[in-house]
DNA sequence: TTGTAGGCGTTATCAA
DNA sequence: TTGATAACGCCTACAA
């Protein structure tokens, strides 16, 4: 490796000259720099990056601490966010924690050990007291004390999706979630408010009943079984709003295989955006969220928890995507 | 911060102790260890990584190259990648070149900026005389000079999709994927093999005809006009063998919107195990790579060049998922 | 305009 | 069994 040294000797001179020259600060003679500078091009010398690093502390690295980045969403998320902080100069680290919580609490440690200056934190797990206020952290969907977070408008979307349903004659609704979101959880998501919301506009349209069937987390795909017994027992129901585009998307293959048609016997409404479908069958209807609004957020709470600004709790609008399924 | 100064002067012993303690090398007293590693718990030590690397000019990263991480067998493949590496404690940089060659080349010069200690690239640019013979790069799916590579077994894959075809009573067959690949491209990647191994075979075959189409790169997903136009100028064909299961499903699609059966008059095969459906419609037949298998060669390939060991090219075997397309 | 030297937090070598 | 000290490569006062 060429260092610094090797430049300066090469070039007769000292190496705070090589370090202006390469960081264009102080002041050096035009003539001398020049010099420097073809010197530095021919050896292909190359400032150090740990060094830099060592000396500011500062690793310029950001972890993307998620579940699994080949959820959908995430991935989008994890696209934008990558894109935004390459202009800053900070790089994104993978962190995929599938929902265990040690591996969840090695990743927060890095901030401890220099190795990442900031964390992007996706998470379902109890983890308030490992995240102690004023740690470079931000969280995406999940409130902890003293911990900046951006959101969707989770409680909207809910309603969106109440009304959208009702506005297509659907007078029995479901919903259809997991149980990190459930009322008897004490883990408390925003990813609850899609509920709330859905239920809370329900009962304000008056319809005939709402049911909310939630399953054991960490069965992100809720199993076939499961939703057919609810389809069975549930032959009223006539309109279902699911926690995710990937849980609409095994109660639709249900509904059908049960003899029941979409939208004309029931109607179907995910959340996220209906994108995450490569798909041959109909387009999802869904209730939005905008990983390129909820990047931008994220990007800039990470900036300015490195800069030690402060920062501001963040939560982005929802929009509804009309696809086959209503 | 708390470092091992600090440690030391509670401590009342030298910072070298401290070291011993924390690593666990060289030879302390019992009493001396517990004392020390009290003080340290107490007071919530822990040692600078960055401080480490620099000492051994490693950070114990790896850049992950790719064009977009929202593809989902990249986002597969990178998952099994973070999953394996985390056990060597090596980390993961996601790197989004969106195919931009400048990108590439910044990424690429993380290597020499001692940013990362080796990278594994994905790429279809034409970039052989950025990497040099010796650079810790392990590329996937593209040849370059003295850069290890780690590949799927395509050439196999294309004569597995013609007879499958064939088997199925397809007689007109057409290869439809992108320019990359293409007979006159001057970029050759190991993409191409699918084509290559589609036509050798299907002339083995003797089928009346084969035609091979090429859209321009960059265009992921091949444009519903030209897919049209394509089905229009050839009405006889009955054997379709995508480059992967996104442009098969782009194939399907304007099949069917063309009132082609799919597989009854038409049957398509695609490209990379048809997994990255969240499928309302038919499942895709496909020719399947695993991410697993390739995970795992692109981690030893890894761990070796970083270990300055020598690493030998490998080829991995796919297989045929059958779905409801042919 | 330039060079010398101190320091960032470790680990490793060498004496004691 | 220990501690002082020299790296690792860079930046930045401070002095010249």
């Amino acid at each position: 490796m060429v260092t610094i040294k090797d430049v300066a000797k090469r070039a007769g001179v000292g190496i705070a000259t090589i370090s202006r020259v390469i960081n264009n600060t102080g002041s050096v003679k035009p003539a001398t720099k020049v010099r420097v500078q073809k010197i530095i091009d021919e050896m292909g010398y190359q400032p150090n990056d740990i060094a830099r690093q060592m000396l500011k502390q500062k690793s310029n690295i950001v972890a993307f601490v998620q579940p699994n980045n080949t959820h959908f969403f995430f991935s989008e998320l994890l696209y934008e966010i990558e894109k935004l902080l390459y202009e800053d100069n900070v790089k994104v680290m993978v962190c995929n924690s599938s929902e265990e919580l040690e591996k969840e609490i090695e990743f927060i440690n890095m901030l401890q050990l220099n190795r990442v200056d900031a964390l992007i934190l996706l998470t379902n797990n109890e983890i308030q007291d490992k995240v102690k206020p004023g740690m470079p952290i931000v969280s995406f969907d999940r409130r902890f004390d003293g911990i900046p977070f951006v959101a969707s408008d989770n409680y909207s979307g809910g309603i969106m999706a109440a009304d959208e349903l009702y506005k297509n004659g659907c007078r029995n609704m479901l919903f259809i979630g997991d149980d990190a979101q459930g009322e008897h959880s004490n883990i408390q998501t925003e990813v609850s408010k899609r509920r709330i919301g859905f239920v809370d506009r329900c009962k304000e349209l008056r319809v005939n009943e709402v049911l909310t069937y939630e399953y054991p987390l960490g069965d992100y795909l809720i199993s076939p079984n499961r939703v057919k017994q609810i389809i069975k027992d549930n032959p009223q129901t006539d309109g279902i709003f699911a926690i995710s585009d990937a849980v609409a998307l095994a109660v639709i293959k249900e509904l059908e295989k049960n003899g029941k048609k979409v939208p004309e016997d029931v109607k179907v409404i995910g959340f996220d955006g209906g994108r995450s479908f490569l798909n041959l069958g109909k387009r999802i209807s869904s209730i939005g969220q905008s990983p390129k609004l909820i990047g931008k957020a994220i990007r800039d709470a990470v900036i300015k928890q490195i800069n030690n600004q402060k920062v501001n709790d963040i939560i982005l609008p929802v929009y509804f995507s009309k696809g086959e399924t209503v």
